[in-house]
RNA sequence: GCCCCUGUAGUUCAACGGAUAGAACAAGAGACUCCUAAACUCUGGAUCCAGGUUCAAUUCCUGGUAGGGGCACCA
């Protein structure tokens, strides 16, 4: 990697810690390829650093106003990364930053009172990416659902009440359906709870197919809420904090004390704030003295905790704000040392088109994916950060031209496989590519190089619409190049070193595409 | 009233405190005898407001303002 080859330098260079080192690339190509202001944050001269950074991999290093130092890597060192990419194949770009560290990615987690709803697309294309980068950057990870299907869980007890023709809350075709199906076995059922679990059971079950087969994202491990009641671990947890004497009885309901585990807002960034109230995780007898949400909800963390996960990433819809800093404060009472990361993913919105929607319509994951097709839903889901409340251009997704940036990507992985199905052999005898120096080609390559590092940062900062992005850069670059230089030609040689560079340019979109879980054709 | 997220081009979105704020769609212009034109080239167009910190602010801080979400013994 180039990058961690110039952190190094200088590193050597200056004495400081590569955490404090910014080499970044310059959106103007005369600032160079790579770029440090190194200088001007130690409030030293750039070129007595600049002299000490002496490198093969660099043309040149400049110094410029007002004291940025440039890098310009050379010929040499970028057709050398042709060759590690091709011995490198999918493997490219995998990292050992993480250490193989235990991680849990916690996404979906629907209520299983209906199908999924187009908000939950966003959670879980982006969780299901999300874990592909950090495992790619050498994370240990465990895709994990959460059922929300306790007996004692009040949305379960008023489905349960729908299913028992009591009321009418989360009814609609879909569900009718069901509770006819289930009609035999209900009957004789006086609880809601039970009536509602038996209901949860079979909606959960579509949902599962309809993740698995539709959506493609595959769990590693699913987790039942009623699971955590009928082995105690509720109680559990309960009785401990009891001991503890983090909880105290008031109005007849239990309360646990997160106020004194919250910190000033004001101390921390945002994501970590916490509440500064206490809460009720057992309700008075006259509200029925079940447990919250809240209680099982400590219990399962308790349970992540107990797994042994040394980070922990929750991904939670936007009416789960509030549960954030309740969680925190909790984990710090139980004492937690690793990392906990909750990430609220933001409303989904149709944009405005041709297709109206009443107001309040709840609209299901499955028609959209329908109406746009699976490539082009994860695309359009993962090129928007998480924080900003996104309206989903229906129009634009589904149409299947240019004017989609998943097709445009796409032709580019095509385009490279119409060449290489010209070619008898492309894949041996890659030679020569030191015959790569027109500029559409090194531009490539530095796109190529790009891969490795953009997993790096997107393992660290969660910032997932990297990677739609460095697709669609990459994509432009080579079809540039397809412009600019002819593949297959009379010159056998330079033939052979430009099947190397579009080998390895196949490599890396197939790499940036399967990340995001959208397909690589062959032909389209 | 309190808390959280977001105000960037006509639209949907980017931008790790850095240099001339990037894409895509839309608008306008060009270009095709040649490995798939689903490609390529060019043009116009933007940081909500007011202060502050900094050599440097779209980014950080304070106060406004606009939109969304959350403020339950719901989950």
């Amino acid at each position: 990697m180039a990058r961690e080859e110039i952190i190094k330098l200088i590193q050597k260079a200056t004495g400081e810690k590569p955490e404090k080192i910014k080499v970044e690339q310059p959106g103007d190509v005369s600032h160079g390829d790579y770029s440090t202001n190194i200088a001007l944050q130690l409030k030293k001269d750039p070129t007595e650093i600049a002299r000490k950074l002496k490198s093969g991999i660099f043309e040149k290093v400049e110094v410029a106003e007002p004291g940025f130092i440039n890098f310009f890597l050379s010929k040499e060192f970028l057709q050398k990364q042709v060759e590690g990419i091709l011995k490198q194949g999918e493997k490219f770009g995998q990292l050992k930053i993480g250490k193989n560290k235990k991680t849990q990615v916690e996404f979906i987690s629907a209520n299983p009172t209906g199908p999924l709803h187009i908000g939950n697309g966003r959670g879980a294309f982006f969780g299901d990416t999300l874990a592909n980068i950090l495992e790619k950057a050498g994370y240990k990870i465990t895709r994990e659902y959460y059922i929300n299907d306790a007996k004692a869980n009040t949305q379960i007890k008023t489905l349960g009440q729908t299913a028992l023709g009591r009321g009418t809350t989360y009814l609609n075709s879909y569900l009718q359906e069901k509770i006819l199906n289930l009609k035999s076995k209900i009957l004789n059922l006086r609880d809601g709870g039970e009536a509602g679990y038996l209901l949860a059971q079979e909606i959960q079950k579509d949902t599962k197919d309809f993740i698995e087969n539709k959506l493609k994202i595959k769990f590693n491990s699913r987790v039942s809420e009623e699971d955590l009641y009928k082995k105690n671990k509720v109680d559990k947890i309960y009785n401990w904090l009891k001991s503890k004497n983090f909880v105290y009885q008031k109005e007849g309901a239990w309360w646990i004390k997160t106020a004194q585990f919250g910190t000033p807002p004001t101390l921390l960034p945002p994501a970590s704030r916490a509440p500064t109230q206490d809460w009720v995780i057992i309700r008075s007898q006259a509200e029925g003295g079940e447990p919250t949400y809240l209680l099982s909800d400590i219990a399962y963390h308790k349970d992540k905790f107990d797994r042994g996960f040394k980070k922990i990433i929750d991904i939670w819809g936007a009416d789960h704000q509030g549960h954030v800093g309740k969680i925190k404060a909790v984990a710090k009472m139980l004492n937690y040392k690793g990392d906990l990361d909750i990430l609220i993913s933001q409303v989904v919105r149709l944009k405005k088109g041709k297709i109206s929607k009443r107001k309040g319509e709840v609209v299901a994951l499955e028609w959209l994916i329908d109406e746009v097709g699976l490539d082009a839903a994860r695309f359009f889901y993962l090129m928007k950060s998480l924080d900003t409340q996104m309206e989903f251009d229906v129009e634009l997704a589904k149409e299947k031209s240019e004017k989609s940036p998943v097709y445009y990507i796409q032709y580019a992985h095509t385009r490279i496989c119409g060449i290489l199905r010209k070619v008898k052999h492309p894949t041996s005898n890659i030679k020569h590519l030191t015959l790569l120096n027109h500029p559409s080609e090194l531009g490539l390559i530095k796109q190529l190089i790009r891969f490795p590092e953009i997993i790096e940062d997107t393992a660290k900062d969660y910032q997932v619409q990297r990677i739609p992005q460095y697709a669609i850069d990459l994509a432009t670059s080579f079809h540039q190049f397809y412009r600019d230089c002819r593949v297959i030609s009379d010159d056998e040689n330079l033939s052979r070193a430009r099947l190397g560079l579009i080998l390895a340019t196949q490599t890396v979109l197939k790499n940036a595409l399967n990340l995001m879980g959208v397909s690589a054709p062959e032909k389209m």
